[in-house]
DNA sequence: GTCTATAGCGGGATAGAC
DNA sequence: GTCTATCCCGCTATAGAC
């Protein structure tokens, strides 16, 4: 409460929308999901955001702004743990009841259907990712966790693949171990001399 | 021409509903766009499929029957072979203009807006082409090509996960580079003693 | 800041003529 | 088999009262 509030509309609608943006898609909530979750008229919400589509950059922004916030908190740590940490985040995602996907994976199909703008920050979101991966997994690579012989473009590439696409088909199966399994094996294969 | 025409207004209406679902997601086509693009009415459509979902069922149906054919085709072949085809499958809908993504990372966001009947169907997809991948990794550690350390439940798990996120990311970035090199250092992390 | 009311569109779906 | 016409619904968005 020293900062901001965290039960202010807007943020409560923010969450909400990143919410059903992962369980969903952004075309499978509207205004009125939103409204009828925080017990408010659908036009109320305009009041906040103009547009769907600036609500949905907002979405997007929060994303960016709280990986950058995360990634600051972890920077001192070493490439290891950085890495089972952002894993972490991943599969709390599906965990008992949760039910949710990646943010850019939840764009995955309805991303021709998004305004310039939007698809814009999904990518801007993807890349700082990708960004953070590339530098974590040149850090194990000088800590000696991480093969050197692992292209790190590549590998970045390949460990977000892997994550969003085992994601998702954990949630189309409705169960976990296959993701568990499937990142272990994977760190199995990036670790090494 | 022998046995059925491929010109037919149903076959027609599946294909280009096939289309659009791997580039504009379930929910990003209707009746409509498939009924311009055949310079028909939507209401015609209703005589072939009496319902959104029943073209959905079909659809699904027709990858089903597409990969019991195309599996008998490729029967005989090693298993290297095999996951090439497979592959390269894969890569073609990405390549230049299709901008397609896979039928089951299609309905990945999409995935809790259809009715269970639809869920049941796309599950039934995943598991057909999941068996034929362990079955050919199989294949593959008795022909030598495929590492007897890779358990094949998980590696078939983890074959599917990076195609499936990494023709996501291809598409996000308008790219088709990463997705050649993601694939080409998972075979090689695949092949071995 | 939240409301009611309404406009305009596009979706799925049906009835019935041709 | 394809058409017109129509229905009902949910969506985004706006205007203006409170």
């Amino acid at each position: 409460m020293a900062t901001k509030s965290n039960s202010d509309t807007k943020t409560q609608a923010l969450n909400l929308a990143k919410g059903y943006l992962q369980t969903l898609g952004f075309n499978g909530f509207s205004f009125q999901t939103i409204a009828d979750a925080l017990g408010i008229k659908k036009a109320s919400l305009h009041y906040y955001f103009a547009s769907k589509e600036e609500m949905g950059l907002a979405v997007m922004e929060d994303y960016i702004e709280g990986h950058k916030v995360w990634a600051k908190k972890v920077h001192d740590l070493p490439s290891k743990i950085k890495l089972e940490k952002l894993i972490k985040g991943f599969c709390a995602l599906s965990s008992k009841k949760r039910d949710m996907i990646c943010p850019v994976g939840s764009f995955s199909s309805d991303f021709n259907t998004v305004t310039p703008k939007m698809k814009k920050k999904i990518k801007q979101f993807h890349f700082l990712i990708r960004d953070w991966l590339m530098e974590t997994l040149e850090q194990g690579k000088k800590e000696g966790t991480i093969k050197r012989s692992l292209d790190t473009e590549t590998g970045a590439d390949w460990f977000l693949s892997t994550l969003q696409g085992a994601i998702q088909i954990a949630r189309l199966r409705g169960e976990q171990d296959s993701l568990k399994k499937i990142v272990d094996t994977m760190l199995e294969n990036f670790h090494g001399k």
